[in-house]
DNA sequence: CGCGTCGATGTTTACGTAAACACGTGGTCC
DNA sequence: GGACCACGTGTTTACGTAAACATCGACGCG
């Protein structure tokens, strides 16, 4: 294999070998290089080669140089997991959600994986792929087993308050996604005001009520979404229609549609998200609707490809560089503070993008 | 934390306090419990609980009931750093990328991610935010310090191949996206085979050629796609219009599109991935060309949201599941049989998935 | 009835690292 | 000039686990 050392360093002394492999004569047991190793080729006790390696002070240059120079030749690494042991720690931060497809997952995921990098944290994915209560159990308890000092959960938190799920302790938890602020440290995208934001523009525009395709029931901020949709129509004294349960889908969304082109009245569509939306672009330019002229939509998450809908779809971006940055920012500081009872939400603001699938209703006279 | 153990033992010397916070008096040092201290609750030996813990047999019932009990009664978990020390294996697959944001990639780690779970290992990511050697070559030293047992790399491998990049040995790796077949074990999906099926499908429908968007140079698939299409096109003695430079993204399938427009002969286009051929879409849609009765468009990933595209994609289906499951596959074989240089290529087949996007050029009498 | 054997359990040791402490040498201060 | 200190380096030990070996008692067989 191209990547590895040539070969592997073999103690000198043939007859006191006490590295060969295992004493098996023909064992091809790739050897391990460790400081023992380092220290004996360098002619200086191990913990002079630990000091080196870890960039203590007091090793002077010439010592350094020799010990550098065997680390060199044997092409020594450090062994994470005696470290591991040694400190207590794993600098591994785990992470727990159900799936990668959604775009907020894989985007957050992608974030807490960079800035836990460049804080020298690995993160460690355990994906659970169908939502039952034993999976996700089991989930935390591989999570509790594995080499993590804390774990960031992408799920509604309801599915752990069972009693049973147990991490191991001096573990700190961050979650994404769920309400649970009073018990947990909470991290999400402000889902309440974004919908708000999407809903009070296309009241703005001038329609008489907007119309709601709703995420899972299981999803949080799906929930979030809807109730803030509702309080909207609510507050402005419109009729509230009933909502349609989507899954987050397009094809949901295409169902949705469908059902929404037979209401003559139906002006506004408001979609728990961009995909929805997609759905619904598609089922309306199929029945013949077309969009903003007599139907307005807009999304939710602002993903890449929602400019290049059939309109351009106006959305409520989502930051989750920023959610996945205060992720990894809250749990470091409970790794580093060791206070892991700081429970608290942090909200990241939303933006409304407007595009070209909104605009006033067909015979209003525009905005007002 | 609703989560950890209520608190944790302390063994009994101090009076008989057992139970307190910790022997430190200010210091809240969540102590964690070893097998020594359930050993001493139970009254056995550590040994005992090894045995216990990994399900050996030769232990009596009743003391195993111990203790088992007495693990209950501490919330023991086994320390995964000391196991990976004892045993040198970590159990944990590193998986290095460039970014999840790209459907693939992060259905690809998915099936990563849950293949590798029901084997018992759990995975470790590095994603490379931006492609700079620098970057690439920082990755695969932290991927080499940290405790992982093989290595999946997706992304071209030519950019490791500077020689300075050296993993430790006995660590294994398969490569995705890649033609380093004669090096690596290689799972991809067969991108050639897609291709042709894709370009094929468009001259079977009568077209005279096929223009093609191709995705960034740096990317090994895009290239197979794009070599590909050209065999394709020479095979069949049919012009080869020059190819429009993409990215991925759908912005760039949409530039492509503008310009493909103003193309009076292009009746047929195929786009290396189905987000620029949503781009494409859109820029035919505002140009007032029909898809597909002014011009076909075919796709390829066969993405969820595909089917909801104006019109419907017909595209190339990758099975991305299957090729994360290959990865785990194969790097658990080099784990297992030690053999880490076990280099080919395995491709994984594609599939025509035709929609409402394609149909045989205007003025045209039909396929043949 | 004594010896061999087997099964259950305890004891020792090693895995690789790094903190804590010990040691020795050279210089400084009074 | 002797006590002390700082600095560079070596030695001991602990981290938690589990293989290897040791021990001890009970049981069976000649």
């Amino acid at each position: 294999m191209d990547l590895n050392e040539p070969e592997q360093w073999v103690p000198p002394a043939a007859g006191s070998a006490r590295r060969s492999g295992s004493g098996v004569p023909g064992g091809r047991r790739r050897q391990r290089v460790s400081m023992a190793d380092v220290a004996k080729l360098a002619g200086v006790s191990s913990q002079t080669v630990s000091r080196v390696s870890n960039g203590h002070p007091g090793v002077v240059g010439s010592t350094r140089e020799q010990v550098l120079a065997a680390m060199r030749e044997l092409g020594y690494r450090p062994n994470s997991a005696a470290r591991a042991l040694r400190y207590g720690r794993f600098n591994t931060i785990g992470v727990i959600l159900f799936s990668l497809s959604s775009t907020g997952n894989s985007r957050t995921v992608e974030a807490i994986a960079t800035h836990a990098a460049a804080e020298g944290y690995a993160i460690t994915l355990i994906p659970i792929d169908v939502a039952t209560q034993d999976n996700v159990l089991g989930a935390f308890t591989r999570m509790g087993e594995l080499a993590v000092d804390a774990v960031i959960v992408i799920m509604e938190i309801h599915l752990l308050d069972t009693g049973t799920v147990q991490l191991p302790p001096g573990v700190h938890v961050v979650v994404v996604d769920s309400d649970a602020g009073d018990r947990y440290s909470v991290v999400d995208t402000d889902q309440a005001d974004g919908a708000r934001k999407a809903v009070r523009h296309l009241l703005d525009l001038g329609h008489r009520t907007v119309w709601h395709v709703t995420g899972p029931e299981t999803s949080y901020a799906g929930q979030r979404r809807t109730q803030a949709w509702r309080a909207v129509l609510e507050e402005a004294g419109r009729p509230v229609p009933a909502p349609l349960r989507g899954d987050w889908s397009a094809e949901s969304g295409y169902a949705a549609g469908l059902a929404l082109a037979e209401e003559p009245d139906c002006t506004a569509v408001f979609a728990a998200n961009d995909q929805m939306a997609l759905g619904l672009l598609r089922a309306f330019h199929e029945r013949g609707l077309a969009v903003p002229a007599d139907v307005s939509v807009v999304g939710f998450d602002d993903t890449p490809d929602a400019a290049f809908f059939i309109p351009p779809l106006t959305t409520v971006h989502q930051d989750f560089a920023e959610v996945g940055r205060r992720c990894v920012q809250g749990v470091l500081r409970q790794i580093r503070t060791r206070d892991d009872s700081r429970p608290g939400t942090d909200l990241v603001p939303t933006r409304l993008v407007i595009r070209d699938s909104t605009a006033p209703p067909l015979g209003s006279p525009g905005p007002g």
